[in-house]
RNA sequence: GUCCCCAUCAUCUAGCGGCCUAGGAUACCGGGCUUUCAUCCCGGCGGCAGGGGUUCAAAUCCCCUUGGGGACGCCA
């Protein structure tokens, strides 16, 4: 039975890289049908905090990874002190100013057996003792994620680089104890553009922050994935193909970059997949959220109107917040024109004819007003080009957008005949003094 | 400083001795489609860090150099 563990310390946010070491721990153990569990290595009381531990589980709960059991490591104080005391006996632990000293032999070598990086050897000249408990009673990580690690039942090790020169001292304690050893996995580290350390000069660093990016987790998680991780040229993958795909062994052990370009296409790519009553219901409260669409206005507008709408609108859009932006158009709220060509007074004109004709068309769809816009046209000796950007621009406010017949389609049409009339007097009132 | 790890396009990666005059993806640049933008499709740009070996054959194995990262706490 495979049981692997994230063991975070709560002493900030979770940041993209410990999330990345969860997602190996927790794919691997969904593949095998093993268990996941969280435990808070909370033993330095001055730097852990509630907040942070609220962090951390909040960043796992979006990002959908889930665990079967959790602890909270200072609770598990006796247990160690239980372990500690009996090295103390057998004199591999001595006291020393009010601290335990773990005893280090100065002879031969420790040798970690990495299954991802291989053997590496540690002379034991290098390691000094080392303290286990401090003076003030509290217990240090290097013993007691030992003794964790051996109670919990884990059996693959799953954590990042910057413990590999810590597995020699680990070991030593494993023997002292005469515990059995994992199997251990040193996960190269992401690294920011300037292939230093990832930090909040490279931007973002924190999990909740790519959730109020308007990332998808999905997306998130099919990003981190691949730092470190192929399945041949597969790009895109959905959770489900994760768990039945992933496996240790494919695993890179170079660092990775950890660059927002593809994240964003990613995004993208998982947006253009989602189940649309998702989409639409994640992104209700960021137009909400921008102040001009009412929760009220939100409820009056049929779901299957949102569905269409945030299915064409979905297509532009790199985030959530993206898409909140143009779902405003599907409002009865003002347009807010962005600057754009000069609409002529026949454009003006045309656009009266518009409104007029679609205003009482049943049933109002993508066909029937491309039909009755081409009616409009062709009595008046005018192109779809003479008018498709002024309406577009009446009715949305922007420039670009979704295929005409569809955007009109998708908004209420006494929405948009207003639209049309509005920008109609708008342009051509000002030449006839204003109305 | 000492120890440890890593090294394929700008970035993420495929490659696990011959299938490689190195494949895919993002980004970027062209083109197509279209009422516009996007999506989508097609094309282009671009890399095995350097040097020694081993081998009939090396991106793939070994060594050195260089570069990058990490660890050296009564932090985790």
């Amino acid at each position: 039975m495979v049981r692997v563990r994230f063991a975070p310390s709560p002493t900030g946010y979770l940041h993209v890289g410990g999330a990345r070491t969860a997602l190996f721990n927790w794919l691997f153990a969904r593949h095998s049908g093993g268990a996941f569990v969280l435990r808070i290595e909370d033993t330095d009381r001055e730097r852990s905090t509630d907040e942070a531990i609220e962090q951390i589980v909040a960043s796992l709960r979006w990002l959908g990874l889930d665990w079967d059991e959790y602890y909270r490591q200072a609770e598990r104080h006796e247990r160690h002190l239980e372990a500690a005391e009996s090295l103390l006996r057998s004199g591999a632990v001595y006291e020393r100013d009010g601290a335990w000293w773990f005893r280090v032999p100065e002879a031969g070598a420790t040798v970690v057996h990495d299954e991802l990086v291989g053997d590496v050897r540690f002379d034991n000249d290098q390691l000094k003792d080392f303290v286990i408990r401090r003076s003030d009673g509290t217990f240090v990580y290097n013993f007691v994620v030992v003794v964790d690690d051996v109670d919990m039942g884990i059996t693959h090790v799953i954590r990042g680089d910057e413990h590999l020169n810590n597995t020699p001292k680990q070991m030593r304690i494993y023997q002292a104890l005469g515990y059995p050893m994992p199997l251990f996995y040193h996960l190269p580290m992401i690294l920011g553009a300037d292939r230093g350390k990832l930090s909040k000069r490279h931007g973002a660093t924190s999990v909740l922050e790519y959730r109020d990016r308007g990332i998808l987790p999905e997306a998130l998680v099919n990003f981190l994935v691949r730092l470190g991780w192929a399945y041949g040229d597969e790009e895109v993958f959905a959770r489900d193909d994760l768990v039945r795909l992933f496996a240790l062994g494919d695993l890179n052990k170079s660092a990775a970059v950890f660059e927002d370009a593809k994240l964003l296409w990613l995004n993208q790519q998982h947006m253009k997949r989602a189940d649309l009553d998702s989409l639409v219901h994640l992104v209700e409260p960021l137009v909400i959220a921008r102040g001009r669409v009412t929760s009220e206005m939100w409820a009056r507008v049929e779901s299957e109107r949102l569905r269409v709408g945030a299915n064409l609108l979905r297509d532009r859009a790199k985030t959530l917040h993206d898409l909140a932006a143009t779902m405003e158009i599907l409002f009865p709220v003002p347009v807010e024109c962005e600057d754009g060509a000069a609409v002529s007074e026949t454009q003006a004109r045309l656009m009266r004819a518009v409104a007029s004709a679609i205003e009482s068309l049943s049933p109002y769809t993508p066909e029937t007003i491309e039909c009755a816009v081409r009616g409009v046209l062709e009595r008046e000796g005018a192109t779809l080009k003479d008018v498709a950007l002024a309406c577009r621009l009446a009715v949305t406010g922007r420039k670009a957008g979704p295929g005409l017949f569809e955007i009109l389609a998708a908004i209420e049409p006494a929405t948009v005949v207003a639209r049309l009339r509005a920008a109609h007097a708008r342009l051509s009132g000002a030449g006839e003094g204003g109305s």
